[in-house]
RNA sequence: GCCCGCGUGGUGGAACGGUAGACACAGGGGACUUAAAAUCCCCAGCCUUCGGGCGUGCGGGUUCGAAUCCCGCCGCGGGUACCA
């Protein structure tokens, strides 16, 4: 008997495959194609065992759609541009570009003996120029429909470091090196237009039926459609009138005070008028720019003495405050506050003692509001006290039709709809990202770059050693003439958003070394992405980002029009966990220690040096600080590709965080030994056996049972048929031919999770040319049915017998059995049934 | 704060609204072995007076029947527009 040595036998495939071509994407259109795509990775520098999971995910499918006849792209590049490349150079002083290059060929190393079915032909990386020089001519193309601009939009600053900061660089309001209070500053910054869209990208989230539920609506919350009123309270002597929008102008006659932005024009002229405002606006002004920190920051207010009066009322005066809740992004920048039906009009009314007035009831409990703001769902029956437009008892969102139709009719509103999704600000002040490709012109203005002069390339020498974008003092750089009127003239600094990078590259990958950013023939081809993978954190921005990114290059024709959705179905796997194995120190700090130093028994953790127990955190996200990161390089070493891919995609389901544990990975080697044992015993079998028929109604069962697993991303519950199928084929009596065939379809059906040791047993037993070619199997319906079938008996919802009956046996047979039976007898306990519900084929339930 | 998920034995998990716990890990027992490893076989939610009772984070509800649907909580995770 031979043992299974992955170690000689994975490599000896891979090399099979790749002379064979087995995974290399040519353009066929006599084979249906087939795309799937993992979202690729960032070059961090090893690959981590979540990507062995998310890439064991799509060659699943990737190996499982070519074996289905299909013409296969599953292609593999890096989003290689970001911030942790500069990180990494300011920390130890070396080169963006040389640290993410060598991160790219040490994780390519590390991918390879994986055996992922991936076309490493057409393997780029968003740093190549050639990919970002496609990149900075669609940017101008954008340009020329319209789709980029420039405006002014706040930014954290770090006032010591004199740097814009990232949101991840801001720490509890200060910044990560200078520990200085950030502020939020405004700048001059590009934009996409992607608000353009907010209503074609809300619509055709509809369409997108393989989409999890949970994305579109996350999708459909961010872009965050609203209907409401726009109008303005005029002001009380001079001044100017305050626009504002509400979707709540049933709530008008509730008005408490009128609230503007600390960005607002009339707040700005204000601060430059007034110290006392210009210290508060200040004060609203530090700290971080993400939403987080501005709803969580405690909610402040100032009075600015100027006055507003009532739209339905000129007797009606309202004070106007500057809020520091107020976004200037959003609708006007301005609102009117009702504290009687919002909870955070009501604390800031209450601090700063600012009326409280009901507009509406419940029906059945007509108090006034005290300490908690009156705010049910838009669809409940409410009592309106004193509506101006003659309501009594209406519903939220009849009453803001009301309100909008009657101040349209007198004309002092306009019913909008107003989108929640801002545009896309692109503008980075950083070294390592894709240059924006224009040029400041003194004469001339913003000029884009010729595209003759594409790409835009980055300068090598620059430096880290200072904060600040290199760009800006970098000493010749800046330095070109303008593309319209020749001048010397100075480029732009900003470089792109990376998540512009990220929102074509799937295109791109269809033709990786165009001249062009894509070429139709491939692109209507192989377009659209068949089936997308990648984790959840990415369903919003990424996401909603390449789907408009899509549409901007249909319209400048870059796409087809089918490709306005880039990916048909989306799948969205969880992360991989690892338990933390944690000791204190003599001062009670927590010290971390790797997985290999620490012994398990008895469900308890000691440190193999010592034997101290240590304490188990389970689940935990993997993190190198922590100490818990499994590496998968150590795995293949240890057990072999297939046993790391065997194991991610057992146990959990794809969609749920799996642990990573040990003895998981033990089992999973175990038992891959195991099938070669078998498969090794039944080649060298001989002569006929009892019940053929029963293995071959196992084995179709088997097919029908792993091939919808896999076709419904439920892998783990594949690989569980695949265990009760080895255990079947392992304790059947049945003939030599019929095992070695039942063998055969078990190497095909483990071939997606485990190539090598499938291709392995498929040439053991006889099987023609490479499993990864060989036709999938397909599961005879007429097998799968049984003639009989076991079904439970319920009294009242609780089993308490069960009948095995011939599957068509007639209701009122099956009826009279079940009533026979003894558990139901006792049940009953005498009593007459009241009721029999027959589930045909599934259960009976007695009702007494 | 807001939006979206998730929560089932000691553990990972399975279960078209229809027998809760498939399949595995850890555990217990046995076979083989001088012994061990490896392998193979068997047992196994909890409680029980052996009739049964209780069980899917907690509390309600809908239903003949709820892990699954609805409402309200609790806990954990993801996102929150400059992490990718």
């Amino acid at each position: 008997m031979s043992r299974y040595d992955a170690r000689n036998i994975e490599p000896k495939w891979q090399k099979a495959w790749q002379e064979a071509g087995t995974f290399e994407a040519k353009r066929d259109p006599s084979r249906p194609k087939y795309y799937v795509l993992e979202m690729f990775p960032y070059p961090s520098g090893r690959i981590h065992i979540g990507h062995v999971r998310n890439y064991t995910m799509g060659d699943v499918v990737a190996r499982y759609k070519l074996a289905t006849g299909h013409n296969v792209l599953h292609p593999m590049g890096f989003d290689a541009f970001g911030m942790p490349a500069e990180n990494a150079a300011m920390a130890s002083g070396g080169h963006p570009k040389t640290w993410t290059y060598d991160n790219i060929d040490t994780m390519v190393e590390q991918m390879k003996p994986l055996g992922f079915g991936l076309d490493w032909s057409r393997m780029f990386a968003t740093c190549d120029p050639e990919y970002y020089g496609q990149q900075q001519a669609m940017f101008i193309d954008f340009m020329e429909k319209g789709l980029v601009y420039r405006k002014s939009a706040v930014v954290n600053w770090d006032p010591v470091d004199m740097t814009v900061l990232a949101n991840e660089q801001v720490i509890d309001g200060k910044g990560w090196r200078s520990g200085a209070e950030v502020e939020r500053r405004e700048l001059t910054q590009w934009f996409f237009k992607i608000s353009d869209f907010s209503e074609e990208l809300l619509e055709a989230l509809d369409g997108l039926e393989h989409w999890p539920e949970k994305v579109r609506l996350m999708q459909a919350n961010w872009i965050g459609k609203s209907r409401g009123l726009r109008f303005a309270f005029p002001p009380v002597g001079e001044g100017e009138a305050i626009e504002v929008f509400t979707t709540r102008p049933d709530t008008l006659m509730g008005a408490s005070f009128v609230g503007i932005s600390p960005d607002h024009p009339i707040a700005k002229k204000l601060e430059a008028e007034n110290p006392e405002i210009a210290g508060f606006v200040a004060q609203c002004r530090k700290g971080g720019t993400t939403a987080e920190a501005i709803e969580t920051a405690e909610k402040l207010g100032m009075d600015t003495g100027l006055r507003v009066t009532h739209p339905l009322d000129p007797d009606w005066e309202l004070p106007v405050w500057i809020a520091n809740f107020i976004l200037m992004d959003y609708g006007t920048g301005a609102i009117f506050a009702c504290p009687a039906h919002d909870q955070r009009d009501l604390d800031f009314a209450r601090k700063y003692e600012l009326p409280v007035i009901d507009t509406f009831y419940a029906l059945d409990d007509p108090k006034p509001v005290v300490r908690e703001a009156f705010v049910p769902p838009k669809s409940e029956k409410v009592k309106w006290i004193n509506h101006f437009a003659g309501l009594d008892e209406a519903t939220g969102e009849e009453a803001i039709e009301a309100t909008i139709r009657f101040a349209e009719e007198k004309g002092w509103g306009t019913g909008v709809t107003q989108y929640r999704l801002r545009d896309w600000g692109l503008s980075r002040q950083r070294y390592w990202g894709c240059p924006i490709p224009v040029v400041h012109c003194d004469a001339c203005g913003v000029v884009p770059e010729k595209k003759e002069n594409l790409p835009v390339k980055l300068p090598d020498d620059v430096s880290f050693d200072v904060p600040g974008n290199p760009l800006d003092r970098h000493p010749t750089w800046r330095d070109c003439t303008c593309p319209k009127c020749g001048a010397p003239a100075k480029r732009e600094t900003d470089t792109m958003d990376t998540f512009v990078d990220s929102s074509w590259y799937y295109a791109r990958f269809t033709n990786p070394h165009a001249d062009t950013p894509t070429v139709a023939e491939d692109v209507d081809y192989w377009m659209n992405v068949d089936q997308y993978i990648g984790g959840i954190e990415h369903a919003i921005l990424h996401l909603l980002y390449s789907r408009f990114f899509a549409r901007a290059m249909h319209i400048c024709g870059h796409l087809p029009e089918k490709s306005k959705e880039p990916f048909n179905a989306l799948f969205t796997q969880g992360m991989v966990t690892h338990a933390i194995y944690m000791t204190r120190d003599e001062k009670g700090r927590p010290v971390y220690h790797y997985p290999e130093a620490v012994d398990l028994r008895d469900g308890k953790a000691f440190l193999k040096e010592s034997g101290a127990e240590v304490e188990v955190i389970p689940s935990a996200k993997m993190s190198k600080s922590k100490n818990n990161v499994v590496d998968p390089v150590d795995i293949v070493e240890t057990y072999g590709a297939d046993t790391a891919r065997w194991f991610v995609m057992s146990d959990s389901p794809p969609e749920r965080d799996v642990e990573w544990t040990a003895a998981g990975a033990e089992a999973a080697a175990k038992h891959l030994a195991r099938v070669w044992r078998l498969a090794d015993e039944i080649a060298g079998a001989s002569g006929p056996g009892e019940g053929d028929d029963d293995l071959l109604r196992e084995t179709h069962k088997t097919i029908d049972a792993v091939t919808k697993g896999i076709d419904g991303f439920l892998f783990n519950t594949s690989i569980a048929k695949l265990y009760a199928f080895t255990n079947t084929v392992q304790k059947s009596n049945a003939g030599a031919e019929a095992k070695r065939a039942a063998m055969r379809v078990m190497a095909q059906l483990m071939a997606p999770m485990t190539p090598h040791l499938a291709e392995e047993v498929w040439a053991h037993l006889g099987g023609e040319g490479l499993v990864a070619n060989a036709p999938w199997p397909v599961a005879d319906p007429a097998l799968l049915v049984s003639d009989s079938l076991t079904l439970p008996i319920q009294v009242n919802g609780k089993r308490r017998d069960e009948i095995t009956v011939p599957k068509d046996m007639a209701k009122d047979e099956i009826e009279a059995l079940a009533l026979a039976t003894d558990g139901v007898q006792r049940a009953l306990d005498g009593a007459v049934p009241k009721k029999v519900i027959v589930v045909p084929g599934r259960i009976v339930n007695v009702v007494a």
